[in-house]
RNA sequence: GAUUGCGUAGCUCAGUCGGUAGAGCAGCGGCCUUUUAAGCCGUAGGUCCUGGGUUCAAGUCCCAGCGCAAUCACCA
């Protein structure tokens, strides 16, 4: 025995048999009468004391950050049962789980860029999903009224700290239901599940509850996107962060109804010549938010439709200091903001408001300025939605590549009648993220998206 | 896609004004004999990301490329 184990290296797997015993020191430890090597480390471990610090390599050599560092490791315990309350709560309301097609011969659900493939055989182009909308909305069709699924979706889009190119979605329809039966639901869910996270990792990781900058235990803030606007334009200077715009003192509900109107004031409010420059940007808090302007700016002349425009001035006015405007009573932590009735033209799948055919009865919500879930009642009138349709054709004609195709069958399914429904859909890595103070996507995926490493030895 | 920063031993990091490539840990060889990362002595370990350029001389300065990160843009 003692010859073997002078072979012993740091990382080694090693069985090991004989009785349980406790050491004078009272740890426990087994009196070892029989020992084989079963697995061998060649490589050596990285430094006992720092771990794996290098993010490249952590991403990069996931399985030596995973056996190094314990809170990496944790990240992932805790993700893997975030996932199974979100499934707890959906099942114990008599949610089913379906799995949907992952391969798409249409582009539909969401807007953004797919990315392609081919099948052989069939000889089809096919799309690997962006989301799983349009199928799970044909199972409320089908009769299933209480259906979800967690699963994987693909954006051919940028990556960054928020976005990964393949992410896990969590889609669940709700027959019956409206945008508002979703926001008490997405509310009670959230607690829910960040409850049975706490219940089982608050002793090892505390610092994911102390050190929150968000509130969850209280009512979610619920703002019409048209009033956030104008909310916020009459707030500039009411706390750190919240500097002056173009704007402030200029929108009214009145003017962001009025299409012609609306596209004046932008014109007149963001005209900014140069020659006006220090004097611009010192009333709107400096350089550098002058430069945000004329960057709003150009987004705000790319707008081919008043609704598309009253989007844009929410991004750009309200969404980056959503958790400056929307506090807890103490003004200690922010609110998830439930951001509702976006306009129609940015919604193609949502139901028109009953009362304001201009917005649909959809929501996005906030949580410490990351939009974590999107929801909305769905649209099943099949003749609306073929109208839908045909305006992101001619988004497509005027080279919108994020725009959906048109899915006859899916308006075939309508004309079979599909309950009035609910639908939502979940950021589950986002989720994670918030929930375990992770600033980064990559941080809550196992092996995120890198480029390919030039890794040296065989296989090519 | 743009900007900024980073890239040195298996790991964590120094490296001054451009002048012989360094430390700790890990490894290896001894010694010691019991711990809350690290007992002692010794030893070995390098494509300084890659390729050009400047220079008598480049880890260091310049250019290009690759990779990563952050911010922005696009989006979820």
């Amino acid at each position: 025995m003692r010859p073997q184990l002078e072979l012993l290296d740091l990382g080694d797997h090693v069985a090991v048999h004989g009785p349980m015993i406790r050491t004078r020191t009272g740890d426990g430890a087994v009196r070892a009468d029989g020992y084989r090597h079963v697995g061998k480390a060649i490589m050596p471990p990285p430094d006992k004391w720092h771990g794996l610090t290098d993010v490249e390599k952590r991403y990069r050599e996931r399985y030596v950050d995973l056996f190094s560092n314990p809170d990496v490791a944790r990240v992932f315990h805790a993700r893997s049962k975030i996932v199974r309350a979100l499934r707890a709560f959906l099942d114990g309301l008599g949610f089913l789980e379906v799995e949907t097609p992952l391969l798409h011969p249409l582009r539909g659900g969401a807007t953004a860029k797919p990315f392609e493939t081919h099948h052989n055989e069939l000889d089809m182009k096919l799309y690997l999903r962006i989301a799983p909308e349009l199928y799970l909305k044909r199972l409320l069709v089908g009769g299933f009224d209480r259906v979800y699924e967690i699963g994987r979706a693909f954006r051919n889009e940028g990556v960054s700290t928020r976005h990964n190119p393949e992410f896990t979605i969590l889609e669940f329809y709700l027959a019956y239901a409206n945008h508002e039966d979703l926001m008490d639901l997405t509310e009670a869910m959230f607690r829910s599940v960040d409850a049975a996270l706490r219940a089982e990792m608050y002793a090892r990781s505390p610092g994911w509850w102390d050190d929150r900058a968000f509130a969850l235990d209280v009512p979610f803030a619920r703002v019409d996107m048209r009033d956030a606007i104008v909310e916020r334009t009459q707030r500039s200077g009411s706390a750190p962060g919240l500097f002056p715009t173009p704007f402030d003192g200029a929108l009214t509900r009145a003017l962001l109804a009025d299409p012609q109107g609306l596209e004046q004031a932008i014109t007149r409010l963001l005209d900014l010549p140069p020659a006006r420059k220090d004097e611009d940007a010192a009333r709107l808090g400096g350089p550098e938010r002058l430069q945000y302007w004329r960057d709003a700016r150009k987004l705000l002349a790319k707008c081919h439709h008043h609704g598309e425009r009253v989007f844009v001035l929410y991004e750009v006015l309200v969404e980056p200091d959503l958790p400056r405007l929307y506090r807890t009573a103490d003004g200690l932590r922010s609110l998830p903001v439930f951001v509702t009735h976006h306009p129609f033209e940015m919604s193609p799948l949502a139901r028109k408001d009953d009362v304001d055919p201009t917005v649909t009865q959809r929501y996005e919500l906030f949580i410490e300025g990351r939009e974590v879930a999107n929801a909305f009642s769905e649209l099943n009138d099949p003749d609306d939605q073929e109208q839908r349709f045909l305006g992101q054709l001619d988004r497509r004609t005027r080279g919108d590549d994020e725009a959906m195709d048109f899915d006859a069958d899916y308006i075939r399914a309508l004309r079979h009648g599909m309950p009035p429904a609910g639908g939502f859909g979940l950021g589950v890595d986002r989720l994670v993220m918030l929930l375990c103070g992770q600033p980064s996507i990559r941080d809550v995926l196992l092996f995120p998206a890198m480029r390919p490493e030039a890794v040296s030895g065989h296989g090519e």
